[in-house]
DNA sequence: CAGTTCGTTCAGCATCTACTGAACGCCGAC
DNA sequence: GTCGGCGTTCAGTAGATGCTGAACGAACTG
């Protein structure tokens, strides 16, 4: 039921791509996608397999990790057995933070280099030094304060929205 | 020439998998971590397969890439045949400016979205339009202005060094 | 000229992973 | 009890891709 129109297909494979750049399965993007344009926002994993055209157990395994990313959470319908998902709102700064989480073994690495460079080599401790720098920075950058001046800014343009439609 | 010791292997083998982390093939994490800590920072693609244990055909290939990608640089060196290569200075900035442009296609994405996506729907329209948010948000965080922020950081960092070494 | 030393290219291989189909277990309806 | 609908799991597959080896071309040496 409620199968996607040719144009909202589109839009589906657009977040897909786009999710595959992210880094993540294609089928991902698709679920999230669709989420987001569908006529009913929550919808069981045969929903999602049929509109989509995909099996349900790539779904059910997908829609796991979505689940696990806090991207989308499960909702009880009551009267129903089925399993139904929705979008979790802020799902983007979940994104943010883990993105970030990313960039650990980097961070571990320059460290780990910076014990086998000795002071003989100072050119090359340098360029360890750089890397260092370079994830100082983008961890402060990025960090929580980033995470919340998202969430501020995802907030006033709700707020916004909101007024504008009164 | 210059094998690499057992522990710089490692270093570069953490590099290798950071890189991977980033969607770039493992290879040009080697690469890279190889050029930062060599004992000559200027290497050839023979002498680059020799130290990783690689094939010159991957080397060959791989860094054209981080050539393209403005991570290394081709020095000439007079009297010799050989491409020498060398790490190119604002190397992360650039890995910055390239993530950025990576969002384009989902900016694409949800504006395509709201042009399928009718007045009738508000809840899927506040979704399309959170999620542009979320690309003007990133759009000014991770902007022009971020990379010479960046820029500025690192090299406040490069001078203290130089202050304390001296 | 032949011989050597480079880097490049291309076909093939090995590996990984997203996805499917079929079998299964669970649970409510009847 | 049996049946039907639902999600899960697992073996298998198809497609992509990182990497190699071998053949090649280019440029220098003698």
């Amino acid at each position: 039921m409620a199968e996607p129109t040719r144009s909202e297909r589109e839009f589906v494979e657009r977040i897909g791509m786009f999710f595959e750049t992210l880094g993540t399965a294609r089928m991902m993007g698709r679920i999230y996608g669709w989420l987001m344009i569908a006529p009913q926002p929550r919808q069981s994993i045969t929903e999602l397999a049929a509109a989509l055209g995909a099996s349900k157990a790539s779904i059910s395994t997908v829609i796991r990790q979505l689940e696990l990313g806090q991207l989308v959470e499960r909702v009880p319908v009551p009267g129903s057995r089925q399993h139904h998902y929705q979008l979790r709102s802020g799902g983007w700064a979940h994104i943010l933070r883990a993105r970030v989480a990313r960039l650990r073994p980097g961070i571990e690495a320059a460290q780990f280099g910076l014990t086998i460079v000795g002071d003989d080599r100072p050119g090359q401790r340098e360029r360890l030094y750089e890397l260092m720098d370079f994830f100082d920075f983008v961890g402060v950058e990025y960090g929580e304060e980033h995470v919340r001046r998202w969430e501020e800014y995802a907030k006033q343009g709700r707020d916004r929205r909101a007024g504008e439609r009164s």
